[in-house]
DNA sequence: GCGACAG
DNA sequence: ATCTTGTCGC
């Protein structure tokens, strides 16, 4: 069997896993379809960056979801999408991406431009099983992805360097090895650090560029700051 | 067994 | 994630 053969995200999103054992054979089963071989696009290619993020509302069992591009240059605005649906999975940490992708597609899909990369919030190869939401979402999509989260999960780190832009690795210990998974990043000086790792088809180091970049201002990406005010927008609305 | 635990 | 006021500071 060809172990890179392309996934079918038809398939993936209609045989959506209906327990936390099902979730875990998937990861284990797409986990190798990610590619770690591919830089990323530079730092200031010509294209779109896009944020995606998800408001919840349990009580009505709905999901919102944005998809907010940026002109990777100018990181101005330039289109935005939107989708809604029904919370598909319980929240379990390392299971996040069963509970978000499916609306998050259905947000990527409707805007006009095909991104050049997708930041996630939450994580990549940082990750139990090193296929975190970022992982999982580069596989489906075939796009390139990164992930930057705002809490370090389980993965140990020392702080890095008061300055913007000052880094540290994030560590993970699995079968016996010490890997860098991701790496902490201060994105405003003083303030606490970002984390991020890559998804599929990015490197580390561009993955890092990309967030300092994307964060001139505040410690999280205008990307992500996008998308989170978006859907929290449409899940008041609807 | 207990605690920790992306969003 | 979400529940939530005022408040200290640039």
């Amino acid at each position: 069997m060809d172990n890179t053969s392309p996934v079918s995200l038809d398939d993936e999103l209609r045989n959506w896993p209906a327990d936390e054992a099902e979730a875990r054979a998937v990861q284990d089963r797409l986990r190798r379809h990610v590619r770690l071989d591919e830089p990323g696009p530079p730092p200031d290619f010509e294209g779109t960056v896009v944020g995606v993020d998800v408001a919840y509302d349990d009580a009505r069992d709905v999901v919102a979801a944005a998809a907010v591009a940026l002109d990777a240059r100018t990181l101005e605005i330039v289109d935005e999408a939107t989708a809604v649906g029904r919370i598909s999975f319980p929240y379990v940490p390392g299971l996040l991406a069963f509970r978000e992708i499916p609306t998050v597609v259905d947000a990527l899909a409707k805007l006009a431009q095909t991104p050049g990369l997708v930041v996630c919030d939450g994580y990549g190869r940082a990750h139990p099983r090193r296929f975190g939401l970022a992982s999982h979402l580069g596989v489906l999509t075939g796009l390139p992805t990164i992930g930057v989260a705002k809490n370090p999960f389980t993965f140990r780190y020392d702080a890095p360097g008061d300055g913007r832009g000052a880094t540290a690795p994030l560590l993970d210990d699995l079968d016996g090895t010490t890997e860098e998974v991701g790496r902490a990043l201060r994105t405003q000086q003083g303030v606490k650090p970002v984390f991020v790792s890559v998804g599929h088809r990015t490197g580390l180091d561009g993955a890092c560029a990309h967030t300092l970049r994307l964060a001139p201002t505040y410690r999280l990406p205008e990307t992500t700051r996008a998308a989170d005010a978006l859907c929290r927008r449409v899940l008041a609305a609807g």
